[in-house]
DNA sequence: CGCGACTTTGACAGATGTCAAGGCTTGTGG
DNA sequence: CCACAAGCCTTGACATCTGTCAAAGTCGCG
């Protein structure tokens, strides 16, 4: 598929495409998704926890951070959406939030109203199944942060994330693996890797130190990506970005 | 529902039923899924990383673990699947193994085939439904746990991972805010805290002095379920066990 | 030009990891 | 029923990583 038009849907239909197969016009009802675009200031939460929508959030422009977080407050990302993501597809079928979506930086979303998807879903079995798969994606990168977070040292985990973002702004050919945009503070980064601000600073001096990565503005420029992903251990697989080996006939939901 | 026959299928189902309403005949189709079940020994891996499966295993006695592993080869546990869990739903859609899933007690799960459980969906979208909504369900813990290992200190991590156990066995009968057989190894309890078997004995024994918990050769013994639900900041929302309210009409995926 | 947010530093504290050894259970075979 | 082995739990001394606190430096925006 041809990303001239990086419109938020047509990177949505490449994202789901990236896994499942659909049919000419079952794309075509992905693109047709209604929604409403508006923009989000950074640090605004515009998912609260608990809250009940009715509606997901496409990520057009910024980023995005799911939040959980303990009780003295300290927060914890769980998940980082960029441009092309639906943040809450789940929503859907679990329309209150378990968990709170607030802008890393100034961001645009689309809310697209939970009662197109639901019927996109349920005319097009291959389309909900495509639904489906995006959601086990999107928690095969969850498990992969239990991992990081909880074995590997500071270092490693820097590393690990940059490696994921590089990969994944790639995919939807907004950077690649000379760097990318990134729209987060140390701060932000901390709660993604469970550190400290202080101790992210200190390990990306080190990256810096090492040659691996610099920084340019708001650009993160990656110097030496073989070593990155030494340093990350990264292993690209869990991204699951090759398209699963078709199944035998095509929907696997379609009867 | 009765749990007079806490069969595996009939668990399976009353885990489904807690959060998506299905039929009569919707359940019976659940109930009537063919396996074959198979013992596995301790410590012992039955799904192996890149392995492709054409089977999900629904877990019937032990006690399963979810592994990812850094490179230096420690193992870190990203699920832990009782009886009536699905270890691996989300196979169906994911065929290749994105983790490795090992016994961490004697166990005995039975091998369903991918085939039935797409015939189940695709025939019923009800049950697509109810399939999709538990790898969400299974998504939300995962996201706990990141901010358990990201978050929290030794004793949280391990207050929350029993408060967390203590109820979802409860849910199937098997235990509850009293305790649960916990058929997991100090190291394994380690590999899911993201911490040393050496710092997990001497958190539990912090535990036990302060009179929280207390061992009985396999049983984990809560002494004080308020005290523990405030150590590990606590909150079971997050396992979404209450049926989600219906939505307008019923079956979301069906037209 | 000045404010506010972000980054960078340093000194120190505390939690968790590492290593190594000994003691306890439990299951098995004689 | 006893003895043994294997795995598991427990402990202690010490190392290291990461957190905490506080302040100064830098950058971008109005």
């Amino acid at each position: 598929m041809s990303l001239s038009d990086p419109s938020a849907f047509r990177l949505f239909l490449h994202r789901l495409t990236a896994h499942s197969r659909l049919s000419g016009e079952e794309q075509q009802v992905i693109l047709d998704l209604p929604g409403t675009a508006f923009q989000v200031a950074t640090n605004r939460d515009f998912v609260r926890l608990g809250e009940r929508v009715d509606h997901a959030c496409l990520v057009v422009e910024g980023l995005i951070g799911r939040f959980g977080q303990n009780r003295e407050g300290s927060r914890q990302i769980t998940a980082l959406h960029i441009p092309g993501d639906m943040a809450d597809l789940h929503s859907v079928v679990f329309p209150s939030a378990g968990s709170a979506l607030q802008a890393l930086s100034v961001s645009t979303i689309i809310r697209v109203p939970h009662d197109a998807l639901r019927q996109a879903a349920s005319r097009h079995p291959a389309v909900a199944e495509a639904f489906w798969r995006d959601g086990v994606a999107d928690a095969a990168i969850l498990a992969e942060w239990v991992v990081n977070v909880g074995r590997r040292n500071a270092r490693a985990r820097a590393a690990h994330l940059f490696c994921e973002l590089a990969t994944r702004y790639r995919q939807t050919g907004a950077g690649g693996r000379d760097g990318f945009a990134l729209r987060a503070t140390q701060t932000h980064l901390a709660d993604a890797l469970g550190l400290t601000p202080v101790h992210v600073n200190r390990t990306l001096m080190g990256l810096r130190a090492e040659k691996l990565i610099a920084f340019a503005g708001r650009m993160l420029r990656i110097l030496d990506w073989e070593r990155l992903v030494d340093a990350g251990e990264f292993d690209s697989d869990y991204l699951k970005m090759d398209r699963a080996t078709p199944l035998r006939g095509r929907a696997l939901l379609g009867a």
